[in-house]
DNA sequence: CAGGATCCTATACGATACTG
DNA sequence: CAGTATCGTATAGGATCCTG
C-alpha cells in the first residue's frame, strides 16, 4: 500500500504535528470561550469577559489572556479612563480562527445529537 | 447595539456549549494522533498505533481508544487470530471529523509561520 | 497481542485575599 | 478596574509490571 512509504509517513508526521499546534493553542478549558465572547463583541473589557464567560476566575482570565496575546491572537489595550480599563481585540490572525470555531460549533451541535440524542 | 440583546447573548451561549463538545472530545495531548492513525491508515491494529504515535503508552492508548469508541468515533473489532489482535476504524461519524483535522492542519501551519517563523 | 493494575508526578484549575 | 500572590485540589498523563 502506497501509504506505507516513507514520504507518505513523513507527511502525516507534518500533518500531525500541525494539529497538535493548533491544539496546544486552543485546548484547555476557558481558550475557545474567551475568543468566542471577544470576537462576538469586538471590542471588550476583563471584567466584561469576566462575566461573558461562565465560571472563570480572574486568575484564569488573566493568565490565558496573555498567553493568547504571546500567541498574537488578541491585542491589549490600556484605555485612559479612571480607574484604568483594558480592552482587548481580536488580531488579524485571531479572527483567521473563525473558520475553525464555526466548523467546531457545527461539528459539536451534531455530536451532541448523535451522542446525547438532543 | 444589537448583540447585546438578550436573544443574540442566548445564542452566543449555544454556540460557545456546542463548541465546548467538540473540545470535550478532541482535546487532550493524544486522541487526535490517534484519529489521524487510524484515519490515515484506514484500519489499524493497537499496536500499530502504539508505534504511529510519538510516545503514548499502551495505558493511554487503551484509554483513550475507548473514550473514542463510547463517543462513537471509532469501531473495535476482536481478529480471529493467534494471538488475538485488535482492528479499529472509523465510524462514519467519526469521518466527519476531517473537515475539523484539515482546518486544524492549515490553521497550525500557518500559526507555526507566524508565531516561529517556519 | 491487547490491555489492566498500581503507583507516581506535573500541571490545570479553583478559592480567596490583596494592591496600584 | 485589572490584575497578582498564595494556597489547595483534581485530573491528565507517565513508568512499570502483570495476565489471558
Amino acid at each position: 500500500m502506497e501509504c506505507e512509504t516513507k514520504q507518505f509517513r513523513q507527511e502525516h508526521k507534518k500533518e500531525m504535528r500541525a494539529v497538535q499546534d493548533s491544539m496546544d493553542v486552543l485546548s484547555g478549558k476557558w481558550k475557545i470561550p474567551i475568543i468566542s465572547s471577544i470576537c462576538f463583541y469586538n471590542k471588550r473589557r476583563f471584567s466584561d469577559i469576566l462575566n461573558d464567560v461562565d465560571g472563570i476566575s480572574n486568575r484564569m482570565l488573566s493568565k490565558e489572556l496573555k498567553e493568547l496575546e504571546l500567541n498574537k491572537l488578541i491585542k491589549r489595550t490600556v484605555l485612559d479612563t479612571q480607574p484604568v480599563t483594558v480592552q482587548y481585540q481580536l488580531t488579524e490572525h485571531g479572527r483567521t480562527l473563525k473558520t475553525i470555531i464555526d466548523n467546531l460549533t457545527e461539528w459539536g451541535i451534531a455530536h451532541r445529537k448523535k451522542i446525547i440524542g438532543r
